[in-house]
DNA sequence: ATTACTACTAAACGAGTAC
DNA sequence: TGTACTCGTTTAGTAGTAA
């Protein structure tokens, strides 16, 4: 599918399984298929000879026109393309949100909350990762990225339980599996506590963010979060 | 889908979609819409100024990248495109069979069947029309037509049920719609008896095929056969 | 960093036509 | 009728670069 050139054969491909060429060997004129992809007969028949090229159609040419049908490989490029559009049409959330923000310093108390036992046990089971001790603080900048993580909070996100010991209440905590720089994979922790408005995100992960991804404050990181279908 | 050029815009409305923007404005460089389409950062410029103008996408660009969404108009594309496919993977049968034949004259007893009533008042329920009092015969000369006209029994077809009077038996007969010379509707019916083997086939229509279409014997005649989902 | 213009190159297209 | 070749034209794509 991310061929080259690949696209407009995939086109024509479509056009052919219209007429039935992906279940039964079709009859089909260079000049009647040019009709229906809005082309000339002679890209029509360029058409046909390249996607036999490509392997994606079996061709039989008669003195009263083509007999084609399309391959089990050209069907798959249809299912392919097909897949891609359900997941899109079908599925209530987008694939994914970019986020970006500018690294920060705070005030350590991510650390102390992250090991807390019962959030951390929650984190492994529901993350898949025991969080490095500490948080990575973003201060989003644009309006854009403010406006985006607002709307992130309609999301469905994964429930980190709230729990309380002899001194005080833990709240309820939410995550979204997060991609950080395109290279960690990690999580934004939300309402772990209120020190921070809503222009400031806060990243966990298996592994310390800011040593492998050699971070310091102002730098401007990429965050993109995997919402859940 | 059948606009000049409309499926490169497409294609890049996909991607714009894979990356959320059917449901949210989305942040999307054009160095980066690039890469995922396999061109320059030119030519991804080009194609979103393009389908904006189409109307299919609403575009602000801004010093860090542009925010894209996709418009209603733009949605409504990629719906039109994954409803074909849709179409196409989830249903057994092809949409249409194409037959070609050649026209000769029967024995004239088309004209006494169709016109029994019970056949008659049944043709017009379930096709729709009310049949002119004759048929045209096909006689099918290629091996894939006659190949074809046999793989056609194996499909659903519109039910015509027999009767009987005081003096004979009237078996079933099968129907499926069709469209003749791209111009007639009528049906194709099968079983009416069985005089021809498989190599012919008889249509009617509500008007007379003959006159209309200006067939005579030795003419070669396209018949589209429209198979039910 | 970005976007997107201009000038140029490569690819796709279609008219004419051979078979 | 068909398909499909050559070849001149049109269109899409890229490089360089300004803003």
């Amino acid at each position: 599918m991310s061929e080259k050139q690949s696209w407009r054969h995939i086109y024509t491909l479509l056009k052919l399984a219209e007429m039935g060429a992906h279940r039964r060997t079709a009859k089909i004129s260079t000049e009647f298929l040019a009709r229906k992809l809005g082309v000339s007969q002679q890209s029509a028949s360029r058409h046909l000879i390249e996607l036999e090229h490509r392997g994606w159609i079996k061709r039989t040419t008669t003195p009263e026109g083509c007999l084609i049908k399309i391959t089990d490989a050209g069907v798959g490029e249809l299912k392919k393309l097909y897949a891609s559009l359900h997941f899109l049409m079908e599925t209530a959330y987008p694939p994914s949100i970019t986020l970006e923000g500018v690294v920060f310093t705070g005030l350590g108390e991510g650390a102390y909350y992250v090991t807390r036992d019962p959030y951390r046990r929650q984190f492994m089971e529901k993350l898949g990762f025991n969080p490095y001790p500490g948080t990575l603080n973003l201060k989003l900048v644009t309006d854009y990225d403010i406006k985006t993580r607002s709307e992130l909070e309609a999301y469905p996100a994964i429930e980190i339980e709230g729990f309380k010991n002899e001194n005080r209440t833990f709240g309820p905590v939410k995550c979204y599996p997060a991609i950080i720089e395109n290279k960690a994979k990690g999580a934004l922790v939300s309402a772990l506590r209120s020190h921070y408005d809503s222009s400031v995100i806060e990243l966990i992960a298996p592994i310390c963010l800011r040593k492998h991804l050699a971070l310091k404050d102002g730098h401007k990181v990429k965050v993109e979060v995997l919402t859940l279908p």
